[in-house]
RNA sequence: GCGAAUGUGGCGAAAUUGGUAUACGCGCUGGAUUUAGGUUCCAGUGGGGCGACCCGUGAGAGUUCGAGUCUCUCCAUUCGCACCA
C-alpha cells in the first residue's frame, strides 16, 4: 500500500536499514567484474560535517551509484584524515586530549555521513592516526631513508620568539604570531626532506598522460614544477677572496639565469641576507649586519615575500663580469630568497621589472641591450621583455635546490624540442644591442653563443631548472606521525628497524605550549638499534600531508597486516574516479603522484598515476550580513538570522535582523565560513526535509566544478520537486497495474512522450557518464515531469507509456535520491533494490521524428521556422526556407549572395 | 608579486563541436482553491517600442555568413603559493 504523501524520514530510515543489513555496498575483489573505485578526499573530523562535505560525498556517491547501475563492481570507501593541527588548539582550548577529541568527532561525524545514505563500504574504514595505519608510513619513510630518498637538511622556520615555538604559516598573521602578537622570525632548524625533485621529470612528463584530469589543474602542476631553460653563470669574485672566506666553490659567485642572453645588460649581482657572501661581508660592518637581521623578520610565505618592499644594502664586494671583466658590486637584497639554489642573481636593471624597480630605488646603472624588432626601441623594464615566469623561474635559483636537481645533459632529441621552444617564442620579437660581438643576435642565437663563450672559460654552462622543491616533512607538533630515527652519539640518524615498527605516539598526554613528547623521557629514551648504547629518538612528527599521499591505496587493504599494501591493491588501483576540492590542485595531488611512484618503485604498486580521472569541486558560497561598530569592528549575523525584503521585481532592498528588527548591512557572497559566520548547518537541512532534499539541492544548484552559492528557497524548490515526483507516482499507482506498451499503436501525444522521455535518458546517460553535469541531468527530468503532468491519457497505451517514462525517471534520479527513487521503484512493481537495478538503454525507434524544425535566419538574424522531413535535401530546404513570408519580406526582393545550410540545425541566407 | 580560474535576467544557472541566448529552478506579479496563513494548481515574467522591430552574455577591439563560445587588450572577483587541511 502506497503513501499517499511523501514522508521523507520514514523512507530514509526505511532505505538505510535496508542497505546495512543487505550490505549491498560492501566490494569484493572479482577479477571477472570490471572494477569502478570511486574515491572522494577523506574529511579531517573537525567536529561537524560542513556543506563542503555533503557536496563531495554526493558527487562521489552518484557516480558510485551510476557505475553501479552501469555493472561495475564498485568500491566506495571512507576513511579519517585524523592528525592534524586543530586536534592541538581544541585540546588547549577545551583541555581533552587530541585523540579522545579526534575519535569523538569521528564517531559523530561517522553517524552523519550515513544519515546521507551514502554507499559506502564501511568496512574498509581507516584513521590515519592508528598505528596500524601509520605504522606503514614510517616502514616506507625507513625503506626511503636507505636509498636516500629522505635526508636532513637545515631549513627556515617561522619562530615566535615569545612563545617559543614554530607556527604554520597560517598562524602568522601579518608578520606576527596569532596567540603572542610578537613579531615572527625566521629560524633554521635540522629537517627531514624528501626528495620529491628526483622525480620532478615524471611529475611533468605524465601530466601528459592524464587526459581524465581538468586542464586547469594540470597547468597549474606544471607552472608549481616549473622546469626552465637557462644558464649557470660564473662571477669571479674581486678582489680573491683572502684564505678562510670561501665556502666551498671556489672563489666565483654562481647564479642561475633564464635569460643569458641578457647577460652584457648585467649591471650588479644581488645575494639572499643568509648567503655566505653577505656573511662575511657583514663582519666588522654593523650597518650590514643590522641590515641582515632585519630581513630574518616576517615569516617564510611565498606570498608574503614576493609583495614586500624591495630592500637591500651594497655588501663592499664586486665580482668580475664573465665576458666584459667590468667590476660588478655585489647587493644584498631581501628579495632575493635565500631557499632557491644559490640565493644569487644577476641582475639586468633594464630588462626585469624587479630589477628595475630595485635599480631605480638605489641609482643603479641600467644598461639597454634587447630591441624589440615589431615595435621599436624599448624605453624601460616593463616593455614586455620580462618572461614572466617570475624570480623562482626566472633568473633565480641556482645549481640546484640543495640537494638532487642537478642540471640535464641536454642531449636527447626530446630535450632538444624543448629547448628550440623555449627559444622560439621570444626570436621574433628581439634583438641584441650594445653587446659587443653578440649586438645584431637574436634572442636564440645570443642565448647559444654566450653559453658557448662561457663554457669556454670554463664560467658556465647551459642548465635547465625545476621551481620545485624537496618537500621538508619535519613538523614540531604533537599530534603526528612520530619520525621512526633513532639519534645516536655514534652512530648518527639510524632508521627504527622493521621489528620495531611502530614507533607508537603515546595519546594520554596534556597539552600545554609546545610538543609534550619533546618532553616525555618514556618517549624519546631509547637505544641505538646498531650499537645498543644509549639514544634519543626524532620528537618531530611527520608533515599530515604524507598521511593523505597513500590513503587511496590502503582502502584497498586495510586490514592488511603483514605489509603496507598486498595484492588486492593491484586489483583495485588506480583509483578510476577522485573528487575534492579545487584547493588542492597542486599541493596534496602532487604529492600523492609522487607518493605513487614512491610505491610503485618499491613494488608496492604497478601502475604509474594514482588517479585516472579527477574532479575537482567548487566551494560553497552563502551571502554575508554584518554590522559595523563605531571603532571599524564588524560582527557578522548567520543567514538564519536575517530577514531579507525584497521589492516587487524581487531585487533585494535590504535586511533586517529578526532578533530586534533593525537593519544589517548586505556583505558579499563568500565561502562559508566561521569567521563571516555564513555557515549553513548541513545537519538541519537534513532533519528538517531529508537527506534527498539535501543531495538534490547540492547537485542542481550548480555544476561540481564551480561555486556553489546556498539558497533556503532553493532547498524548499528542490523539495517541492521530490513531491511533485512522489504524487505522479502515486496517482499512476492508484490507477493499477499499468498494461503491457503495444509500440505499434501510438498516437502522436504517445509518441512525443515517449520521444522526450527516450532523449532525456540519452542526454542524462551523457550528463553522469562522461560530462559530471548533475544539474542538466536533474532539469532534463524536471522536464520530463512536467511533461508528465500534463500527459492526461487514462487510455491503456497512455498508462503504459506513463509507466515507461515513470521507470526511466525513477532510475534517472536514483543516483541523486537514492531513498526515494527505492521506494518509488517498489511502487511501481519491482522486487529489486533500485540500487542494484540496471541501468535502462535508449529505445532508438523512440526517437524517430517524421518532421523536424529548421531555423531560418537573414544575415544571420533569426527571420522563421520551419518544418521539414529530417532527411530532406539541401535544394528542398532552400525552397521552403525562401517560402516563407517573414524571410521574403526581409529579402526585399535582393537575390540571395550565399545560401549556408547547417544540417539538422539552421539555414542562414546573406544577401 | 606569481600561477590558475570565473564573469550571461532580480537570483542560482542552461546553451556539450562557432549555429534559435536565457532551458530548468528560485524570486516576483496576477488568478484559482482554502475560514486565515501555509500548501497545491493555472497564467505571466531580459530591456525598449503602439507596432513591424531594435538592443542585450564584465568593458573595448578583431576574425566570421554567423561569436556567450575563437583571438588581443583591459577591469572585477575567487582559489593556490610549499608548516591549515
Amino acid at each position: 500500500m502506497m503513501e499517499e504523501h511523501y514522508q521523507p524520514q520514514a523512507v530514509e530510515q526505511e532505505a538505510q536499514q535496508s542497505w546495512e543489513k543487505t550490505g549491498v555496498f560492501r566490494a569484493a575483489e572479482d577479477p571477472s567484474r570490471d572494477k569502478f573505485y570511486c574515491l572522494s578526499m577523506f574529511p579531517y573530523p573537525s567536529g561537524r560535517l560542513h556543506m563542503g562535505h555533503v557536496r563531495n560525498y554526493t558527487i562521489g556517491d552518484v557516480i558510485s551509484r551510476y557505475q553501479r547501475m552501469r555493472g561495475k563492481n564498485v568500491m566506495q570507501p571512507m576513511g579519517w584524515d585524523a592528525f592534524g593541527l586543530p586536534a592541538e588548539n581544541a585540546a588547549m582550548q577545551n583541555n581533552v586530549a587530541p585523540a579522545a577529541w579526534t575519535y569523538a568527532n569521528a564517531d559523530y561525524m561517522r553517524d552523519q555521513l550515513k544519515s546521507l545514505g551514502l554507499a559506502i563500504d564501511w568496512s574498509r574504514e581507516l584513521a590515519t592516526c592508528k598505528p596500524e595505519y601509520y605504522r606503514w608510513e614510517q616502514w616506507l619513510f625507513t625503506r626511503l631513508f636507505e636509498k636516500g630518498l629522505i635526508y636532513k637538511k637545515t631549513a627556515p622556520v617561522n619562530w615566535d620568539p615569545v612563545d617559543h615555538t614554530v607556527l604554520a604559516n597560517e598562524q602568522v598573521i601579518d608578520g606576527r604570531g596569532w596567540r603572542s602578537g610578537a613579531v615572527v622570525e625566521k629560524r633554521d632548524i635540522p629537517m627531514y626532506f624528501m626528495r620529491i625533485t628526483a622525480y620532478a621529470e615524471e611529475l611533468l612528463a605524465e601530466l601528459d598522460r592524464l587526459p581524465g584530469w581538468p586542464e586547469q589543474v594540470k597547468t597549474m602542476q606544471r607552472n608549481w614544477i616549473g622546469k626552465s631553460y637557462g644558464c649557470e653563470v660564473h662571477f669571479p669574485i674581486a678582489p680573491p677572496l683572502p684564505p678562510g672566506e670561501g665556502w666551498g666553490e671556489g672563489s666565483v659567485l654562481k647564479v642561475y639565469t633564464t635569460r643569458p642572453d641578457t647577460l652584457m645588460g648585467a649591471t650588479y649581482v644581488a645575494v639572499a641576507a643568509e648567503h655566505p657572501l653577505a656573511l662575511a661581508a657583514a663582519q666588522g660592518n654593523p650597518e650590514l649586519t643590522a641590515f641582515i637581521e632585519e630581513c630574518k623578520h616576517g615569516g617564510t610565505a611565498e606570498a608574503d615575500l614576493a609583495t614586500m618592499e624591495k630592500k637591500g644594502m651594497p655588501t663592499g664586494r664586486f665580482v668580475i663580469h664573465p665576458l666584459n671583466g667590468e667590476k660588478l658590486p655585489v647587493w644584498v637584497a631581501n628579495y632575493v630568497l635565500w631557499g632557491y639554489g644559490e640565493g644569487a642573481v644577476m641582475a639586468v636593471p633594464a630588462h626585469d621589472e624587479r630589477d628595475f624597480e630595485f635599480a631605480n630605488t638605489y641609482a643603479l646603472p641600467v644598461i639597454q641591450v634587447l630591441y624589440r624588432k615589431t615595435i621599436g626601441l624599448a624605453t624601460d623594464a616593463s616593455a614586455g621583455f620580462h618572461d614572466g615566469s617570475g624570480y623562482g623561474g626566472g633568473h633565480a635559483g641556482g645549481a640546484g635546490y640543495g640537494d638532487g636537481t642537478g642540471g640535464s645533459a641536454l642531449e636527447t632529441p626530446f630535450e632538444q624540442k624543448h629547448w628550440q621552444d623555449w627559444y622560439a617564442a621570444k626570436d621574433d620579437l628581439m634583438i641584441l644591442v650594445s653587446s659587443g660581438k653578440y649586438s645584431g643576435l637574436t634572442h636564440s642565437q645570443a642565448f647559444d653563443a654566450i653559453a658557448a663563450d662561457l663554457q669556454a672559460k670554463n664560467l658556465g654552462r647551459k642548465r635547465t631548472q625545476f621551481r620545485l622543491r624537496d618537500w621538508g616533512i619535519s613538523r614540531q607538533r604533537y599530534w603526528g606521525c612520530p619520525i621512526p630515527i633513532i639519534h645516536c652519539p655514534t652512530c648518527g640518524d639510524v632508521p627504527v628497524p622493521e621489528d620495531q615498527l611502530p614507533v607508537v605516539l603515546p595519546e594520554d598526554v596534556k597539552i600545554d605550549v609546545g610538543s609534550p613528547i619533546k618532553k616525555m623521557p618514556s618517549f624519546y629514551q631509547t637505544a641505538c638499534p646498531l650499537c645498543g648504547r644509549a639514544a634519543e629518538r626524532e620528537t618531530d612528527t611527520m608533515d599530515t600531508f604524507v598521511e593523505s599521499s597513500w590513503y587511496y591505496a590502503r582502502y584497498a587493504c586495510p586490514d592488511s597486516g603483514d605489509a603496507m599494501l598486498d595484492e588486492r591493491a593491484r586489483y583495485w588501483l588506480p583509483v578510476d574516479q577522485y573528487i575534492g576540492g579545487i584547493e588542492h590542485a597542486i599541493l596534496h595531488l602532487l604529492y600523492a603522484r609522487f607518493f605513487h611512484k614512491l610505491m610503485r618503485d618499491v613494488g608496492l604498486v604497478h601502475c604509474d598515476e594514482p588517479f585516472t580521472n579527477l574532479l575537482t569541486q567548487g566551494m560553497v558560497v552563502a551571502p554575508t550580513f554584518l554590522r559595523e561598530s563605531a571603532d571599524g569592528k564588524k560582527h557578522y549575523f548567520n543567514p538564519a538570522e536575517v530577514d531579507v525584503k525584497l521589492d516587487e521585481r524581487g531585487r533585494p532592498l535590504g535586511a533586517t535582523l529578526k532578533a530586534d528588527g533593525r537593519p544589517v548591512t548586505i556583505g558579499g557572497t563568500e565561502k562559508m565560513s566561521k569567521s563571516k559566520n555564513n555557515g549553513v548547518d548541513p545537519q538541519s537541512l537534513i532533519d528538517q526535509y531529508g537527506a534527498d532534499t539535501a543531495r538534490l539541492f547540492t547537485m542542481f544548484a550548480s555544476p561540481p566544478d564551480q561555486s556553489l552559492e546556498w539558497s533556503d528557497s532553493g532547498v524548499e524548490g528542490a523539495f517541492r520537486f521530490l513531491k511533485r515526483l512522489w504524487k505522479q507516482v502515486y496517482g499512476h499507482w492508484a490507477e493499477g497495474a499499468a498494461p503491457a506498451l503495444d509500440k505499434t499503436t501510438l498516437n502522436d501525444a504517445q509518441k512525443n512522450l515517449r520521444r522526450q522521455a527516450h532523449e532525456t535518458l540519452r542526454k542524462v546517460t551523457d550528463d553522469y557518464g562522461r560530462r559530471l553535469t548533475f544539474n542538466t541531468a536533474i532539469a532534463a527530468n524536471m522536464e520530463l515531469l512536467n511533461a508528465l503532468a500534463k500527459f492526461d491519457d487514462t487510455s491503456a497505451n497512455g498508462r503504459a507509456v506513463r509507466q515507461e517514462a515513470l521507470e526511466l525517471t525513477v532510475l534517472m534520479l536514483a543516483p541523486i535520491v537514492p531513498h526515494l527513487c527505492r521506494t518509488l521503484w517498489r511502487e511501481l512493481g519491482h522486487a529489486e533494490d533500485v540500487a542494484v537495478a540496471k541501468w535502462p538503454a535508449v529505445d532508438e525507434t523512440a526517437l524517430v521524428q517524421d518532421t523536424i524544425d529548421l531555423v531560418v535566419q537573414v544575415n544571420g538574424k533569426l527571420r522563421g521556422k520551419i518544418g521539414i522531413a529530417p532527411d530532406a535535401g539541401r535544394e528542398s530546404i532552400e525552397a521552403a526556407a525562401l517560402a516563407d513570408a517573414n524571410v521574403q519580406r526581409h529579402l526585399e526582393g535582393q537575390p540571395p549572395k550565399k545560401v549556408i545550410v547547417v544540417p539538422g540545425k539552421l539555414i542562414n541566407i546573406v544577401v
